[in-house]
Formats: C-alpha cells, sequence, structure tokens
DNA sequence: ACATCGCTTGAATCGGGTG
DNA sequence: GCACCCGATTCAAGCGATG
C-alpha cells in the first residue's frame, strides 16, 4: 500500500494504513486537529462476556448480577470517555464525528459526547430491511441501528453535502432514518475457515453514504475500531484518505488485503451537486456597470404586485423605498428577509424574465476564467 | 369523572383522574409498586437560541415554553435522575416503563435507566411521515423520535402481546421501527384562542400501539407528564386505568374534557384494532383442507382472461406456470405483484364468486374461538 | 359530488462573508 | 470580534375555497 503522509507540525500523519495498536494509545501519539472526521464503530457492550479491557488494558471480568452490571457500566463509560477524548483531540476545529451503536451503549456514548463538549447535529437510524427476527417472540424485531453525528464543538463549521445526500434521495432532502440491507452475501468477508471474518462488518452502503454526506474528496478519516476496514476500502474509492486502527491481527490482515482490491472511482464520479451558496457572489451593481440592465429601467416583483426603479449604483427606488434588491423586496412584502434575486423580473421583448438569469450569464462567463 | 381507587396497603390510587403537582413530589406520595406501566414525555431541553423562518418567511412556532429550559446537562440530569427513581419506585415488580425523546435529551434518559438498574428491552423509532423539513438545508431532516422501552429489572416478567403486534402489523413480526404521522388535523387539541393547546401533543396512533403492545385490560398506566392527555384518552378507549400528573392548569383542563369525550369502546379505536390489515393472515391451503375448493377445481380471473387449477397444496397451476395465487396471477398479468384474494374466482351454481369470499367465512369463524 | 389550488403547519439545538 | 447585510432554503397533510 502507498503510504502517504501529511506534516502538520513536527509530525505526520501516516495515511492509508492500519496501524496495530490500541486506539487510546494510537491517537494520543498523532498530531493533533488533523483529522476531518472519524467513524467509530466501538464494542457494543458488556453484558458482551469477556473481552472487555479498561483503559489500561486489563480485563473485565465477565459478570451478570446487577451489582457487577453497574460496575460494567461504569467501566464501559471509563472506556469510552477515553477514546472519546482521544478522537476530539485528533479532530480538526471543524472536524466531526459519527458513532454507532445499539441500545446496549448508545445511549452511553451521546451522553458522553455531550458531556464532553460534541455537538450533536442528528441522530440516524440505520433501518435495516433485512434484520434478524426475534425467535422467541419476547421483544420487537431489532431492526435498527443508531447512530450519531457530531461536530467537535458548537461553532464548528462542518462539511455537509446537502445538495448530493438530496439527489441520493430523488430530489427531496435526506432524512435522519436510513433504510440499507445488513452486510450479507459477496460482500461480507470471510476467513481461510469460510466463517465471517468479522462478526459485525458494516455494509458499504452504509459509510458510503456517511462519507459522501460529511467529507470532500482528500479530506482525512480516522476509523479507531477499523475492523475488516469497511470504511478504509469507501473512503479510497472515494478519494478521501483514510487512518485506520486495529489491535486484532486477523482483522488488520482481511482489511489490508480487501482495500488492496479496492479502487478508486474517477474523478469526474467523485465530484457532487454543490449548493448556490458555494457558488461567487455577484454583485448586482455588475449587471448596472454591464449594461445587462439600464439605469431607469423598471422591475416587477414576481406576484406582480410591486414595481420599482434601477438605479445607476445598483441600487432601487420604489415607492417610499429605496436600497438594496433584498431591502426594497422584504419592505415591499413586509417579511423579514427577501431574496432579490428570485424576486425581481424585467421585461425583454414583452417577456419578464428573472433577473437571475443576468447573474447566471455573469457566472458562468466567470467559470471560464 | 368517576374516580376509582385501587387499595394497597394502608394507602389508595387514584385512578382514572390528573394530578395536579410536580410529578416526583406526587410521585413519591403515591404507594410504591402500585402501577403496572408508565409513559412518559418529559421536556426535550431543546436549546433553541435564535428565531427559524420558513422559505417563504413564515416563522416555525417553536417550543419555547419554560418548562423546556434548563440552565444545564448537569441540572438536566438531576431532574431526570429524580423523576426516574420515582417512576421505579412506582413500578410492580414485573412493571414496565416507556420514555420518549429526540436527541437532545434521549441519551441522558437511557443511560440513566440503566444506570438504575431498569433493563432496556427494545429502543423504539418512530419514523414520522410528515416530518418537519429541515429548513435551511444544514442538517438531515429530524424525521424520528426514539422511544425507550424498559422494564423495572431484568428478571421482570413484563408484558408483551407478541400476537396482537404481530396482528397490527399484517402477520408479521412488529420490528422496532414504527411509522406514524404527527399529531395534526381535528386530533390535534386547540385551545379557546385556535392555537395549538400543547407544543408536543402526541398522536393517539403512537399511545395505541404502546398499550396494546405491554399492558393489559385492567392495568394501571400512569403518566408523570401528561400534558392534553393522550396517555389517559387511549388508556380510556382501550379499558386500562390511567394516572396522569400535569402541573400547568390550561394543560390539565384541556386534558379532562378531551377524556370526558372520550368513549372505551370508541369507534375510531375499534376501526384501528379490527382494520382489515389487522385481520390474521390465512393460507390459500386452508381452503383446500377443509374442502372449500376442491383440488382440481378450476379458478378465473377477475377479467375473465385466464384461469388456473387449484392444487392439493395449495398452490395453482396455469399455462406455464406454477405457485401461489399470487405468483400466478402477478405472472399472468406481467406484473410486479398481484393480490390473489382479490383476482382469482371460482365457480357456484354458474355464478362467478371471489376468492376472498372464502377467506371472510374462515375469519368469521376463527373470531368466534 | 369531485377535483384542484392555495394556504397553513409541525419537539428545530437550521449562516456566512465582508469590513 | 462584532455588526451588517446578503441571500439560500421545505415536505407531507389537512383544510377550506373555488371551479
Amino acid at each position: 500500500m502507498t503510504i502517504k503522509t501529511k506534516t502538520k507540525g513536527a509530525s505526520a500523519l501516516p495515511l492509508n494504513t492500519i496501524i496495530d495498536g490500541d486506539c487510546i494509545e494510537v491517537m494520543n501519539s498523532l498530531p493533533a486537529g488533523s483529522v476531518d472526521l472519524i467513524f467509530a464503530d466501538p464494542p457494543y457492550n458488556l453484558q458482551l462476556k469477556g473481552d472487555l479491557h479498561r483503559p489500561d488494558n486489563s480485563k473485565v471480568d465477565a459478570v451478570d448480577d446487577a451489582w457487577d452490571q453497574f460496575d460494567s457500566f461504569k467501566v464501559y463509560d471509563q472506556f469510552t470517555k477515553a477514546w472519546l477524548a482521544a478522537a476530539r483531540r485528533l479532530l480538526k476545529p471543524n472536524g466531526a464525528i459519527w458513532v454507532i451503536g445499539s441500545y446496549h451503549n448508545v445511549f452511553r456514548m451521546g451522553a458522553e459526547l455531550q458531556n464532553q463538549g460534541f455537538w450533536i447535529l442528528n441522530d440516524v437510524v440505520w433501518r435495516k430491511s433485512n434484520p434478524m427476527p426475534n425467535f422467541r417472540g419476547k421483544r420487537l424485531t431489532n431492526a435498527h441501528e443508531t447512530l450519531i453525528w457530531a461536530s467537535k464543538e458548537e461553532a464548528s463549521k462542518y462539511t455537509f453535502n446537502y445538495e448530493a445526500l438530496k439527489a441520493l434521495n430523488e430530489g427531496v432532502q435526506m432524512r435522519s432514518d436510513w433504510v440499507l440491507p445488513i452486510c450479507t452475501g459477496h460482500e461480507r468477508l470471510k476467513n481461510d475457515e469460510g466463517e465471517k471474518a468479522h462478526p459485525t462488518q458494516k455494509p458499504q452502503s452504509l459509510l458510503h453514504r456517511v462519507l459522501v454526506a460529511t467529507t470532500n474528496p482528500g479530506d482525512v478519516v480516522l476509523d479507531p475500531f477499523f475492523g475488516t476496514g469497511t470504511t478504509g476500502a469507501v473512503a479510497k474509492m472515494l478519494g478521501r484518505d483514510f487512518i485506520g486502527i486495529e489491535r486484532e491481527e486477523a482483522y488488520r490482515k482481511v482489511a489490508e488485503k480487501r482495500i488492496s482490491n479496492t479502487r478508486k472511482f474517477d474523478n469526474e464520479a467523485l465530484q457532487v451537486s454543490t449548493s448556490k451558496r458555494a457558488e461567487p457572489r455577484v454583485a448586482f451593481g455588475v449587471l448596472v456597470e454591464r449594461g445587462m440592465l439600464r439605469p431607469g429601467e423598471e422591475l416587477w416583483s414576481m406576484n406582480g404586485r410591486h414595481k420599482a426603479k434601477v438605479r445607476a449604483d445598483g441600487t432601487l427606488i420604489g415607492d417610499d423605498i429605496k436600497g438594496s434588491i433584498h431591502q426594497v423586496g422584504a419592505f415591499l412584502e413586509g417579511a423579514p428577509s427577501c431574496n432579490g434575486w428570485t424576486y425581481w423580473q424585467f421585461k425583454r421583448d414583452g417577456q419578464k424574465v428573472p433577473i437571475d438569469l443576468l447573474r447566471q450569464q455573469i457566472r458562468s462567463e466567470m467559470a471560464k476564467h
């Protein structure tokens, strides 16, 4: 695997590699403020017999009575607190995190995220189209898992590719409930004995949606519980850099092989729809300067109820009101605000045309240079 | 309102009343171990800042009530701890609790439930069929809320009406994600000024499912955050006893009126529990087993264009096709699916009759037993 | 009576660039 | 850091008015 590094101060970031070790120690050894996104699928809990370790790596005994149950929650909370703190330190100021869990552990993770100052943006329900039934008929079919998406802090300017997700959802904005099948068939990795290589392999479709939604090409994505590397494989396909941490050699081996067999999509395919907000700003006055509108020319409101005159400085004058296209529109409508670009129309050849059309002309000229 | 009481030791339980007061104090004044189910919809601690406007500039009527304001997570946690402890004391040993919340508060509630020894049975996602969109396009549409269902302790023999829920779900076991519309239209209670009486009124369909799933007729259901009394109204319809606690007089008044206008065998409730979707699934083969149709008998499609023969195992055989009544119908019509019950007809006394009539006969026999 | 259109509304942690 | 102001942004339902 090609090892790319990014330098941040004195230390370098090992990109597109799987690091062997305890995720807390490894994260604490990496440079702070260097990662764009973290995706974490930690052990789901503790009624789990065995295999739970304290932050100091000592092993927790399997327990089943109520008192020890409380004790095991305490230990799980310590573990959660430690790895979330290490994760938060790694994030850039505008970075974000995803965690996934079930009712066994997700409430404790969510509370700790809030306690540490992460700012929850959404909780997302992964609704499984093909869950395992409840065989004993004693409860509801456990047909979902919960993800939490949170920015590093309240003020973070997090990445959210709104238009791309809207496009993924047939043109209506993406909701907080995602229907996706569980990982089965060819996608499910097997070990040499033909058994499933990992008990909780996540489907690529889930990571695809997460990464398209909240990262851009070239971003650094870290997964502290890498397992068989779904995060890394999807990151590679999508042209993101990944860092995986995994302490089980068997998983690392499967993941290495998987990722080396994965290819990146074409650059063109990685482009996603973007919002208008990302397009260059155009001042209304430019339309006048360029002669696209004449001073003194009249504009009509979309609803036909109002009109105003263009002035040489790119402001409008209407009845009892002067100001920008936005201000005059807002005043005439009695609204708190108004997008003048979509509110006003001008006349050409007897037809009324939105002034936004002129802005688009200017933008397309700008794109050529 | 008729006041029924149940005596438990020295103290009596005030049934089917709305108690004025702080829910923690009131719960602590009631006899321990006396309640079958608690449904709790506490303040969510939304932490809203400025105003929000729709793209058409109208203002969103947000939850800005004093009862939803908390100074910090710490204060909210103290509140949660106190009311959950009071609730747990009230529950019978085999009692259970439902809580509902959003990502603002549900993680803290879930963690505290576990800390206090409640045993989580399922987390349930209420997927809203008609949520409010995200107007700014900055996040995913917040299209769900989360409920947690937990027994008083791990050893509790909780109530779960598995078959009733299966029947409600077209004969397949109920999942942990429930699609239900939010409370609008005539169901939404208004105050004297014609405004919504409560900012967060829950739909009756949600409480209907909760109470059918986890209580039996005659059970005592307590709601410590009664609001406008959805829990009480549905409990009354379904023949359960309720206890409501609510400290806002305006809400109590609306709830009193609502519940006094509610009848036990409300038509609406009956329609829900006996709707066609809820009726027991009948295998076509049963019609053959019972001699209502003979193997070898011919069936005709509704449009008269196709026919097929009944086989002894309850499948059909037509030209070039064998399979279920649905599969054969779909094949002959070149359709992706087909409801065989309404597609096929048989002949009696020269008349063609839909086979669904036979299914109805079986169902009415089943209802007698 | 029936279809269509327009208006209203719902537990919401809902900007960002420039000066 | 703050103030100012540009300007981007919505889905499903119910209900009443209209044709």
